[in-house]
DNA sequence: GATCAATGGTTGTATGGTCGAACTAATTGG
DNA sequence: CCAATTAGTTCGACCATACAACCATTGATC
């Protein structure tokens, strides 16, 4: 690896953990777009929502969690009342989720909240750069899908 | 705002998204990097060694945190033997930390294991591609820090 | 100079988050 | 029919954050 190359995981690093703290991707209780919903359960409810009935097991793997987590994930979900946890026929030690209406509403409500966050974002962002810069972080996160080694081999 | 900036919204949303899944971003015990350091100590040994000795509020104000959290960390660091809380003429309020020796070699690890980890990020990514990547990034750090609304406020 | 507001830190309390290990129940394969 | 596997649950340990209440120091005002 040459010079130039450390120079730029540098940079890079730099920016990644600038933007993860001008982001706000620290807190917990907060999604960054502002609203008073756990993370962790926003993105447990935005997958449902966008991806119909799923098992806690499908579930965990989208997330990247594991599976005790996506658990009590789940209990926390159904006991704000915006998941359900429905029997199938099948296998029985299937789990499957369900949004109910309450909880698909609550998910159109954060999906509004985070593209009104991440529009203010593009907003502060050269029009002519915008494209670019969704270029660009879909190679990023290719390559750090590429380049997982502890995610992949967790769980 | 028309239909190409909320479709451009969404696509950086998901993006993003994926980017802190996929990067392990979750964990809070471990540095994305493999290091077995709670991030946040990473974040704040990272600082202290790059930018001197610092004030508790000059880390807090960088590390975007409160400073009871920020006052917790560093005695979690002192009982690590990685900083010490130095006493200086001068305003004796303020508590000015900085790395002990052992505090700067472990610094220095953690620089190390994260640069092989951003190393292997850019490996792959297209070299053509990176330098547009980095540029792109700090694109988005600069529009996430003119975006901000709940970070400046707070604290 | 005495008082009182502002500033920097600490501690207490309440949430929220994650994992790994131990355990149960159901399924699948010999 | 029993063993190995798979899906989930529960438990324990740890980490992260904020807010409020509190203390000490400082600095400004009178």
């Amino acid at each position: 690896m040459s010079e130039g190359d450390l120079d730029q995981a540098l940079a890079l690093q730099a920016r990644i953990t600038a933007f993860v703290r001008a982001f706000g991707l620290h807190q917990p209780d907060r999604t960054p777009c502002g609203t008073p919903v756990p993370t962790s359960e926003a993105h447990a409810v935005g997958e449902l929502d966008r991806d119909g009935p799923l098992t806690q097991s499908m579930l965990g793997e989208r997330l990247r969690l594991e599976k005790s987590t996506v658990s009590r994930l789940v209990s926390q979900l159904t006991g704000r009342g915006w998941v359900r946890r429905a029997d199938r026929d099948g296998d029985a030690r299937l789990v499957w989720l369900e949004l109910t209406p309450d909880g698909r509403r609550a998910a159109g409500e954060l999906a509004v909240a985070r593209a009104a966050r991440f529009a203010a974002l593009l907003r502060n962002i050269p029009a002519e750069q915008r494209p670019v810069v969704i270029d660009a972080l879909t190679a990023l996160v290719d390559a750090a899908a590429a380049s997982d080694v502890t995610g992949a081999a967790r769980g």
